[in-house]
DNA sequence: AAGGCGTCAGTTGCATGCATATCGAGGTCG
DNA sequence: CGACCTCGATATGCATGCAACTGACGCCTT
């Protein structure tokens, strides 16, 4: 009857009787906001599928908590287009297919190439140079773990999405990222070598402060993340 | 202690959209959704001003509903940005200051002049007609209405935006616009002139076809905005 | 007079229970 | 045999009640 505790989620660390005076609270920890990041994880890191179907009593007992603040993240989630629900109908994980995938490049062609141009020149070097060791490492190592590649990913891409002095420009990649990370790459193995030697390309003009150079490589990187994503699909 | 009905949502009113099986079906006509979108429309209406406080009691009351659909929906908001919330506090209306309507105006200036390219030919003529005749019934108009100006505005960005053959930048490019709209431009009344001119290059690029001229007006179009920004606000 | 503490009103956080909507199985009638 | 109706299991929609927290005010202590 009772799901395993082991996914539940709570403001202790541990079980139970909360302790009222760990501050920290910048974020908020009530249950709702819990609930709206595990299952947030849980869709990044495709625990929850694409298309698969919510049923709130039963995601309620998974997580510990019930149906209240299950229901305020949810909608929360789909405030931000994670979730989505047809009529009176359940929850659905959102999926993205091929043609939103692709749209949603084109847009971070554009976002991203100007973002790096604007980051040339903001970025602290020692930053940039951890995040090339790390490059290295992964393309070195014997092993294929598909968090650490998205992590080496979001590094790279974060040195010059965090750093382009526009928020708001910043903000929009990040959701433009979400979209386009849901979207399930066959073979995604395939694209370390790539991805790395481009990757080592937008960082060669980043540490060179070449604006130009920076916004072409990330431009070019995009195309080819389409090239190969419409490559393995036929 | 209740509010006038008039403010009141209610699902029986003409909403006759409803169709049991229309695929793009998305709303739904609860309790939750109506709040939502009544609280939407009152932030971009300013009957919720930027930085006041959200109390769930009394705005229940108002729209008279209880306190969970209307948590649910201010969720949702929260998702989308709309409102704020900090720690165990209530919710805050978002307030755009100017350095972030800037930022936003930066990121539009890019994508909308994008997708201003890609809708050349894209667009029915005779949506753009009767775009044309509203901006000059307006321009000629002797009364001013702040509503008649936003919503010519919107039809004008909305011929390209919607026609750019790519939903996911014409669903980042109306998130922007909304985040432009919350920032409240002081005598608006005096954009009423350049915006009209404006627009009407702009649609000139867009019914004599050319790509080049039509990205270029656009992007004219926003910095001039942005000029008058700083103009009006030193 | 200044700082600590209790109290209280106002507010949010969440579980619960009941109402209502949905879907499918199986029976009925044309 | 198929269209339709019924009914029950399963879901979601929402109001309510109570616990917990916050901030303000005033009293008490020092």
């Amino acid at each position: 009857m009772h799901a395993t505790d082991a996914l539940k989620i709570s403001r202790t660390g541990q079980d139970h009787e909360a302790r009222p005076d760990e501050p920290g609270q910048v974020a908020g920890l009530n249950l709702s906001n819990l609930a709206y990041r595990a299952i947030s994880e849980m869709i990044r890191d495709r625990r929850l599928k694409g298309g698969e179907q919510i049923v709130e009593a039963r995601l309620a007992d998974v997580l510990g908590i019930s149906r209240t603040p299950l229901r305020e993240a949810l909608q929360r989630l789909e405030g931000e287009g994670l979730v989505r629900k047809f009529a009176n109908r359940s929850y659905i994980v959102r999926a993205v297919e091929l043609a939103e995938y692709l749209q949603a490049l084109k847009v971070r062609e554009l976002l991203e190439g100007e973002a790096a141009a604007l980051a040339v020149g903001q970025i602290p070097r020692d930053l940039m140079a951890r995040v090339r060791c790390e490059i290295e490492e992964l393309r070195a190592s014997t092993s294929y773990h598909t968090h650490s590649h998205w992590q080496s990913d979001d590094n790279l891409h974060g040195l010059y999405i965090e750093h382009c002095s526009n928020p708001v420009m910043t903000e929009f990649i990040h959701a433009l990222r979400v979209t386009t990370r849901l979207f399930e790459i066959a073979r995604l193995k395939d694209r370390l070598e790539p991805d790395s030697v481009e990757h080592l390309a937008i960082l060669a003009a980043l540490e060179a402060g070449d604006a130009k150079a920076a916004r072409q490589t990330v431009v070019a990187h995009i195309r080819s993340l389409k090239e190969f994503t419409l490559a393995t699909v036929r």
